[in-house]
DNA sequence: TCCATGTGCGAAACTGTTTCAATAAGTTTC
DNA sequence: GAAACTTATTGAAACAGTTTCGCACATGGA
């Protein structure tokens, strides 16, 4: 009775239904100091149950957006928060950032439980985009519950991530895996080539997985035979505490490739770093790139990177995908859906100096 | 008299000075509508009497932090980010992020303009920190007067930097590139070096000249004459419009190097770009690095990088920057004085494969 | 002159935060 | 074992600032 049924739900009716005063509900809410733990408890379960919105959030456009990546220090998320920036900035709203884990740092890593969820809601954040971050189901259902946007940027796709795409507030966006290995695959079949080795370094995900996926179906509509011997070591193959860099692991695999009696004119690497990596064993073989053999990376991550031999490979429209994010951020705060809950952005080639015409 | 001496102005008071009721006032702080341009102004002048602070920059280390970037996609912003993320979280607050200018996007630049300080005042933001941008005394003032702390990392040093440096609100963070410069130029002497070329690449600001200056520094300081020969082309050689990337120009410098009769063993650029510039003159020529000549660059931006050989380079402590970038934002905002105003912290020799002893 | 229309303004209601005294619970002293 | 003394928890009330809503007054037709 202390709310009326007209009008949001208030601190007050929270402190009501919890049985304490509005004062220490703010001291809840806030995370402030001296109150018991049972207290906290009773409160906050009292909140979710009235589901009560900060009023802070409930001023539309108000609130910051708030991002968290997974690691900072890579082309990839510098050129995705660039694009978040430049939207937050055009939609008027902070951008707040954070990063899970600063290496080498004495801190512990930030855990993203209910607590965290808890602490931006009040702060009155509308919504939170996750870069390259694992996104549990139950993170989902706690952003949900508390009202709160989230948006996934080309999270790790794991077994459950099905399960995560039925929800409304939620939403994930990130770049076409299959289409990219495809289009780096044909772009070497256009060269001439026919032998085509693949590497992907140890760590292959799902994301990679999607690339070989490509891979296979340009060797497939092309009507190459796809040879298992150009394939790259599965990665099982290493102990788990001995594994080497995707780096070292994509020269081990390239070595290999190369030595074999009918060895690969080309290779494509899932990621840029592989690709370093086959550069080095095509050198150490006394070839030259891409003179004897083509290589094509992924992902463009050291496109400002002064090198030897420019890299070719492919590009996700990283700028693209941090503009989206918080525009589909703010859609989702706003209620109003966005055009999709689950986007996938087309990879684009750039061809540079890595790959050429085979040789005759 | 609404105003009681001992404790802060508020709202009411303004209120009473302008004549107005506090529910003006409120809608004149916010820039809500509903009021005429004499009102406004009346309340606004009383504000500035009053001096009245909004209550959300009151309540002490509340307010996000707001880092403003020149630009993001490098190493050492990214490297400062890290340490400015770590350092706002350990505190808790929230770091704002912005970027002057986002290259390829539509949008206008950010200008630091007195409605940007006004702006993100009124938000309650405690400080601001500006990441290798120019720092215009104006600013300074600005921010002064709206009770704003102000710290500048890594300011392009210009002519009015004394000027800005006597201000109690502002505080300056970068590193020694005198010291930087002389660490290494003595790393190559210790390594047998007697002939060390100086390359600047085009962009030869204020810290590269300090650098130069550790350069001479240390030579003199082991009794070698140094020879002006040996020092790359002024930056003014190129016409402003056709000027090549720092990269380009660091190769043409070290090509002229290499062709002295008595060419350098050893070349210091100014920063790693124009070091794979001197390394990639230096592989033209059909020499190797380190063997036939050492390269040291300084920054170490891209020290995540997978290359062939891995530069020694100089580090600076870009981490720790940040970190202390927030730590003094929130010193200066809190009113207590930080250690120091300008701080500049030691940067560190990082050897590594580009740099070996002089073959005898 | 009289009524519609709109604008500026403030009283009061509201929301959420902080202060501070009362109370409860545990600890030490004698 | 009781009294004195801490220490933690809590809510009543004071507070700061925002929003609502209706009043007052000007303006402009009829």
């Amino acid at each position: 009775m202390a709310r009326t049924p007209d009008s949001r739900p208030t601190l007050d009716a929270v402190a009501a239904l919890a049985g304490v005063s509005k004062a220490t509900a703010s001291k809840v809410l806030n995370g402030r100091p001296g109150s018991s733990e049972a207290t906290r408890e009773r409160v906050e379960r009292a909140m979710t149950q009235v589901g009560y919105t900060p009023l802070s959030r409930e001023r539309p456009g108000r609130g910051p957006v708030h991002v968290v990546f997974d690691t900072l220090v890579n082309l990839y998320s510098m050129k995705v928060l660039e694009g978040l920036v430049a939207a937050s900035r055009g939609a008027g709203v902070d951008l707040v950032t954070t990063v899970l884990r600063v290496p080498g740092d004495g801190q512990e890593p930030l855990v993203l439980d209910r607590a965290w969820v808890q602490s931006i809601t009040s702060r009155g954040h509308q919504g939170v985009v996750l870069v390259t971050t694992r996104v549990e189901p139950w993170l989902v259902a706690a952003c949900r519950e508390s009202g709160l946007a989230l948006v996934a940027v080309d999270p790790p796709s794991g077994p459950n991530a099905s399960a995560a795409s039925l929800d409304a507030s939620f939403a994930s966006i990130g770049s076409n895996h299959f289409a990219g290995g495809l289009q780096a695959t044909e772009h070497l079949i256009a060269l001439g080539h026919r032998r085509i080795g693949f590497v992907s370094g140890h760590p292959a995900g799902a994301d990679e997985r999607e690339r070989f996926g490509g891979y296979r179906d340009a060797l497939a509509a092309a009507g190459i035979v796809d040879d298992s011997e150009l394939i790259g070591e599965p990665l099982g193959a290493w102990p788990v505490d001995a594994a080497p860099s995707s780096l070292d692991a994509a020269e081990l695999e390239t070595a290999r490739l190369l030595a074999l009696a009918d060895p690969p004119t080309a290779v494509f690497a899932t990621n840029d770093g592989a690709a370093f990596g086959a550069i080095r064993a095509v050198v150490a073989r006394g070839l030259r790139v891409p003179d004897d053999v083509s290589v094509i990376g992924y992902d463009d991550t050291y496109s400002a990177m002064p090198m030897p031999t420019t890299l070719s490979t492919i590009r996700t429209p990283m700028r693209e995908i941090g503009r989206l994010a918080v525009e589909t951020v703010l859609r989702l705060a706003s209620g109003t859906a966005p055009s999709s809950h689950h986007v996938k952005l087309a990879t684009s080639l750039v061809a540079r100096e890595s790959t050429a015409p085979r040789r005759p």
